[in-house]
DNA sequence: TAAATTCGAGGACATTTGTCCTTTCAAACA
DNA sequence: TGTTTGAAAGGACAAATGTCCTCGAATTTA
């Protein structure tokens, strides 16, 4: 629970006994490795902190294969959100790529801290500005970047999750074939 | 105003009395065409409700070209959204592409909104979600779709924008070059 | 254990997209 | 009015990326 309120404090200023005040609404959990957080077609009515581990989240394109999105290291937050936000059935799955450890809250819960104190209400809409800004910087990436250029970005930022995920994830995620990933790591490598 | 005030409505409830109540913060403006709602290097201070009109935003790459990452048209907000929710120097330029109709706030002023209400620290919280969730769209398609299929989605989704905004800026903004774009018009109308 | 399946590497070829260039046309301007 | 500038179309070629395929190794399943 530690990091998850170093998390929180390193966005908004926050007193401990005011995380302790409403510490009671989050759970700490286990996800086991290839168990999902969240499920296309269901309802999302979780958030969470990575405290440890990994996830990837993907959908389902029109010739039915996986499309993974995002990779979710530890120390960041995840979360199905459109579904989450407007409570409406998922259209992406998140899914444990190894043994993770979370820290949760659900959808109820935190509307009740929203109507309670308006330091959640500050803390809610920070992070959803700080969401917006991350998927814009990755949205720009992967538009204007070539695959090569992705694909060292990705060495380069987040070097932890390549020797966990599949090739097949990776190019994926990067918005490329797997042919091409292939070529561009024997590049590399030479 | 009206317009403005449906927006909100359309997005969180709020009563005419509550939107009165914090009407003097918001000032209407109109920008000329050509001119400018945000520079690169200047910290940006405003945020915007598109009234009437069209907005392009753009970036300077490494090539020192503008890359046009965002058309806004009217009934929607803009806003350099990074540079004026840290406060921190703009990269990006907001553009009139035609004569322009603004509602805006400044910075201080929607802090100020924030400490009064939680009316509107709820209408922040939620519009930081929406923008986020359009953003997640904006990504995916332009990540996972060629060129065609993007500026097919572009007459389709914003048809009014073909015929205000050169041939170039259309390119950058579908993440392609001009001639890809002039290659792909050629063949749609044949 | 044996069979079946999945994954990653990479060959051969096709398609898409980019680069560089020229031409034309229209708008801006002295 | 004549000149300049810039936008758009498109030719020729090059580079990047995708598609389809095979192979061998690893993994899963019966």
């Amino acid at each position: 629970m530690e990091s998850f309120k170093l998390f929180l404090k390193s966005i908004v200023p926050l007193s401990d006994q005011e995380f302790e005040n409403y510490r009671q609404y989050f759970k700490a959990r286990t996800l086991p490795r290839n168990s999902y957080f969240a499920e296309i077609g269901k309802t999302s009515n979780e958030a969470a902190f990575i405290k440890k581990g990994l996830l990837r989240t993907y959908y389902i394109n029109e010739k039915y294969e996986e499309m993974t999105s995002c990779f979710c290291e530890e120390n960041n937050l995840t979360a199905s959100y459109k579904s989450f936000i407007s409570q409406q059935p998922s259209e992406l799955s998140i899914q444990a790529v190894e043994d993770t450890e979370l820290i949760t809250i659900n959808y109820t819960d935190l509307q009740n801290l929203y109507q309670q104190s308006p330091i959640w209400q500050n803390i809610g809409r920070t992070i959803a500005e700080r969401q917006y800004m991350v998927m814009e910087q990755y949205a720009s990436v992967l538009c204007n970047e070539t695959a090569k250029q992705k694909y060292l970005r990705l060495l380069k930022e987040q070097p932890s999750i390549i020797n966990k995920v599949s090739i097949k994830d990776m190019a994926s995620y990067l918005g490329i074939t797997r042919r091409t990933l292939s070529r561009i790591r024997k590049e590399i490598t030479k």
